[in-house]
DNA sequence: CGATTAATTGATACTTCTCAAATCCTGTGG
DNA sequence: CCACAGGATTTGAGAAGTATCAATTAATCG
């Protein structure tokens, strides 16, 4: 599922089809295979750093990032996680403004890097490129007021509930059904937005409930459907 | 300040460069002024519906509105505020998804409407406009990334000073320094992301300690800076 | 001008955070 | 591969921040 290093022909990358270059034809994919260039980062290392100006735009092939911002009293707010497909540092490039959030790697990434002036021109040239990119931006946005108001309106029981459905959606579970992301309990409770030990407490009461096993840092949901209500959704 | 009713030709229209529409020349602001209709909401009315399919775009020529989402509960939770210049309905038609959030007036407002097949094409053949939307949404996500931080993080006393300093930004004052916007006492905790008694009872500690003062609904911000400190905005 | 809705304040309950201490786990270097 | 140091996790206790409920006063709109 896996495979390393990305293909220096984006036609052969199988991450082409979920990326925003899914619709693009051959020869545009070689127009953009010719101007990247492929980036290894290891688990921990920055991707982007907030506040500086961004050279390029980032296509994730494989590996796990966080998308965070650092708030007052330094500390770490997720705003979403990153994996294959995930296309980084366009919003700042394309708003003109500093990133305004960090992403560093959670296990080992492989990236295309797509140098900004290049970005451009394909933007520029091709309006099923910038049509796509325009779907990606609108559908965050989307999910960023989502998520305004989980944090405004829900408790932190309700939030971290959601947290792991997300995670389970976005990185699916292993052979034995544990999250196939490693987190710290830290990272959990700066996505859901509270004290860590207020989010371990949460996490015993689910292990409690049953709504959640755990074996060591790892953490497997059992009960989806129960943890929906738990989560107030409703869909 | 405030003329009536936009007027039908784009090219003399006194938002057209605070608009997305900014930077674009007489023919095809011709183009689009064809294309469009011109509509008047009163104060209270909804512009958008959460949940609908938009038809269209609107333009706000001139008034004031808030957008929101209905969270669990029921409760409102206002995502920004809208004014002349702003681009409703862009978001839901271009993720193709359904609307997200609603809009309704908070004064009498009227605004030009560009059906969706007519925007679909302006955004299609006019590369400038396209990224001008492009920037418009990348903006925003930065912006919800940041109101993100601060609910999370921030204490409702921080938020509530935050939002006064936005109100301030967004709406400006009226002669006699109040801000230039009538709210209620729950559509600004809705912002905040609080209990309107909450709202209340901070409102009433930022008037003693001499950071606003108020007079009815309206609010006069006294001290702009020592009300950035209260938010804890270091920029 | 009166009816109705909004604003304000008080009292109390609940949620969440902070600090502290003990235990567990993980990654690293030998 | 194993042991160990240091960081991460867990639980408890108490403090702080917010929400809720209730009652009164003030403001708004027809």
């Amino acid at each position: 599922m896996n495979e390393t290093t990305p293909p220096l022909n984006c036609q052969l990358c199988q991450q082409k089809d979920i990326s925003a270059f899914h619709n693009l034809n051959n020869d545009e994919l070689d127009k953009i295979g010719e101007l990247k260039t492929c980036v290894a980062f290891k688990k921990g290392q920055m991707i982007m750093h907030e506040g500086a100006r961004p050279q390029g735009v980032y296509c994730i092939h494989n590996g796990k990032a966080k998308l965070y911002r650092i708030g007052t009293e330094g500390k770490e707010q997720i705003l979403r996680f990153i994996t294959r497909g995930d296309l980084l540092g366009y919003r700042s490039i394309l708003s003109d403004e500093p990133i305004s959030a960090s992403v560093s790697a959670l296990e080992d990434t492989f990236a295309c890097y797509i140098p900004k002036s290049s970005f451009f021109q394909v933007i520029e040239e091709n309006p099923k490129f910038s049509l796509n990119v325009l779907k990606l931006s609108c559908h965050e946005l989307g999910e960023a007021g989502k998520m305004i108001t989980s944090l405004a309106q829900k408790t932190v029981r309700e939030r971290l509930a959601e947290i792991l459905l997300i995670l389970h959606a976005t990185f699916g579970s292993d052979e034995e059904g544990f999250l196939d992301i490693k987190l710290t309990r830290e990272e959990i409770s700066n996505m859901v937005g509270t004290a860590t030990e207020s989010a371990i407490r949460l996490l015993s009461e689910f292990k409690d409930e049953g709504l959640i096993s755990t074996q060591g840092r790892k953490i497997r949901v059992e009960n989806a459907l129960k943890m929906k209500n738990v989560a107030s959704i409703y869909d």
